[in-house]
RNA sequence: ACCCCUGUAGCUCAGCGGAUUAGAGCGCAACGUUGCGGACGUUGAGGUCGAAGGUUCGAAUCCUUUCAGGGGUGCCA
């Protein structure tokens, strides 16, 4: 029994690489469970009990500026229209309605000011509840069933075989992983799919630059390194392109921006069809070419920490596309034009026409990414699928998925570009042929070898392979943070003191919190000050409070990033977290506070805060380390 | 020509489902360790939120126009 969708049979999916695991549902709280989102709403639902006009008055809790002294405000402007009456009245009447009833127990009181009506919370009620909460859930804690019983699609990293990868596919993979993991703790089964590169014209050229030169690079061989051979072979395709093009241009007098067709692109668009065909010799190159490219990915992915439960490539939907262009021809989706390319007529959706198949019969990117869309539908039946890919293709996923709209009927899951800003150097954009480019691979070695500098210089008392293992965690979290640490539709520049920053808003920043976090609580053991659960929470300082409050917020913190997919938001979060853990270090004695109940407060937080730092940090792809 | 993204402190950036006095990091200046880890902290200087209009009791945030930078615009991926 083959599978299908839309009628179009898909090929037999292999085992998945690794194990499909589902989200862990049982230990899973509930939505709307966590006392922060809780407490907003008994506050509403209390409001509204004193004045039922309100809830038609769309009235909300916010969080007030910083210069505030509350914990959630109601304003009382957007209500004055309704109510007729003043901003400052209503907070007036409001404020004191509520104090004079029994209170919602997490909140203190209320404080009518300006027309904002202002809240302050219990925080021996609220901070028992919040620091229980990380304490009961643990690594779990943070997680929510939202997505439960649906399946999330991710399509990232996609690195092109016969190249290296270079930092311009950190963003995919990196932004890809931690959208992965994000959507996982909301309940969603999630399936990453790594759309490797290992179809198209471009390895027509490269088998003709094969046929060419193959004898000129030794690294070819056997037990060398044809990575290396492969890309210096096709910057050297490229190179002789050119050198082409510009010899022809001058042939024929036209200017240096006219495009001219040079007889190694037709050489390497025939050995393209070739490919298509089923040529022999020429799919038994790229199948080498494949299997060696895959191992030096998998260095990278393995540093830093990025797996995939399938690695399929574009070649594997291959045979799916005569059934695909069937189907949409069949349903006038799709028509040959004068030129005899098959295209799509997008103009209904005010969108250029898109070519689903070439003059001279072979297939393109688009015609590929149907067939896998079709494909994905049949296997995993998703809910939704991402596309992590860079927002020079904004334009081409738009025709993409309205192609596929039309193809179902508006029937399929829904389909997103995830679309982030590109790595600039600060000579310009990186080009491999002009030789401007970072290797992500190096990126990653230069990290590692400045963070054991670092803890070399600082002499800490570690064995030498401790001291491998936090400069790998250290390094690689550095890198990983200046790409998620950044909103995600913006470019970066790129220069490489800032990516290898080890302090300040940084990776390294919060992995020293939370060693500090860590080594306080060791301490507290070996001076045998069991940690006990049934005094209640006694903070009583302001660093403290807002530490306790900050960590009841992780959970909306999870679901706003994954709701609009922006690690960026987790980023800032735990930054947050561990600065503010920072400050309360800073300004109070924790293991060496002579009150036992304050003591035992101040460490069931460090715990919560070393918790919660973890627990934020894994959902962005990088490791806490005990010491550093 | 059209479409998308971006413009906030000297530099790199948060904030932009409007709301009480616009926030970080780096850099700069001055401090802090006989206190649980100084990869740290404290204080300070530094902003007409690209510009101009508009909506609103209230705009960095919404709308219009405009300037600047980046990306894209059928047979590459």
């Amino acid at each position: 029994m083959t599978e299908q969708y839309l009628g179009i049979p898909v090929p037999v999916l292999s085992e998945s690489n690794i194990p499909i695991t589902k989200p862990d549902l049982l230990n899973m709280p509930r939505s709307n469970q966590y006392i922060w989102t809780a407490t907003q709403r008994d506050l509403i639902s209390h409001l509204v009990g004193l004045n039922p006009v309100l809830a038609e008055a769309g009235m909300r809790a916010t969080e007030p500026s910083p210069n505030v002294a509350a914990d959630l405000t109601v304003i009382c402007h957007e209500m004055a229209g309704r109510l007729r009456k003043s901003p400052a009245q209503i907070a007036q009447e409001l404020a004191e309605g509520f104090n004079s009833d029994p209170n919602p127990p997490t909140i203190q009181e209320a404080i009518a000011q300006k027309g904002y009506l202002n809240f302050l919370l219990n925080m021996h009620i609220f901070g028992n509840q919040a620091i229980s909460e990380v304490e009961t859930y643990q690594d779990h804690y943070g997680e929510q069933n939202i997505g439960e019983g649906e399946t999330v699609v991710i399509d990232c990293s996609s690195p092109n075989v016969a190249k290296y990868m270079s930092i311009g596919h950190l963003r995919s993979t990196i932004i890809g992983e931690s959208l992965a993991r994000i959507n996982r703790a909301i309940g969603y089964k999630v399936i990453r799919d790594n759309h490797l590169g290992d179809w198209g014209t471009q390895f027509g050229m490269l088998a003709r630059a094969h046929e060419l030169w193959a004898d000129d690079y030794e690294e070819l061989s056997e037990g060398t390194d044809p990575v290396k051979g492969l890309y210096k072979l096709y910057v050297r395709i490229h190179e002789e392109v050119e050198k082409e093009k510009i010899a022809e241009r001058e042939r024929s007098g036209l200017d240096a921006n006219e495009d001219v067709e040079t007889a190694l692109e037709r050489e390497g668009r025939r050995w393209f069809q070739r490919l298509e065909s089923g040529d022999e010799r020429a799919i038994e190159l790229l199948k080498w070419a494949t299997q060696k490219s895959l191992a030096e990915f998998q260095r990278v992915y393995d540093v830093l920490g990025s797996r995939y439960e399938y690695m399929l490539g574009e070649s594997f939907y291959i045979p799916m596309i005569p059934r695909v262009l069937e189907y949409m021809r069949e349903r006038n989706i799709a028509s040959i034009d004068e030129t005899g390319a098959i295209v799509v007529d997008l103009s209904m959706k005010n969108l250029d026409k898109l070519v689903v198949q070439k003059t001279d019969g072979t297939s393109l990117y688009s015609t590929r990414d149907l067939a896998t869309l079709v494909a994905r539908c049949a296997w995993f039946n998703p809910h939704r699928i991402i596309y992590v890919v860079g927002e020079d293709q904004q334009r081409y996923f738009r025709q993409i998925f309205a192609t596929f709209d039309m193809m179902t009927g508006n029937t399929g899951p829904q389909t997103e570009h995830v679309h982030f800003g590109m790595i600039r150097l600060p000579e310009g954009k990186m080009s491999t042929r002009a030789g401007r480019v970072i290797f992500l691979e190096d990126l990653l070695t230069e990290a590692v070898d400045r963070a054991r500098q670092k803890i070399d210089d600082l002499s800490r008392d570690l064995s030498r392979e401790e001291k491998e293992t936090i400069a790998r965690q250290v390094g690689v979290g550095a890198v990983v943070f200046f790409d998620l640490g950044q909103g995600r539709e913006r470019s970066i520049k790129f220069d490489w003191d800032s990516a290898l920053s080890f302090t300040g808003r940084s990776a390294p920043y919060i992995q020293y919190a939370y060693a500090r976090m860590r080594a306080l609580l060791q301490r507290a053991q070996k001076e045998q000050m069991e940690l006990r659960y049934d005094l209640p929470i006694e903070v009583t300082n302001q660093p403290g409070n807002a530490l306790i409050k900050h960590l009841s917020k992780f959970p909306e913190a999870i679901t706003r990033a994954a709701q609009t997919s922006r690690p960026d938001i987790l980023a800032e979060y735990i930054f947050r977290a561990a600065d503010l853990f920072t400050t309360l270090y800073d300004r109070v004695r924790i293991v060496n506070e002579p009150d036992s109940v304050r003591r035992n407060s101040l460490l069931r937080l460090t715990q919560a805060s070393a918790q919660v730092v973890k627990n934020g940090l894994d959902l962005l792809c990088i490791e806490a380390p005990e010491r550093m």
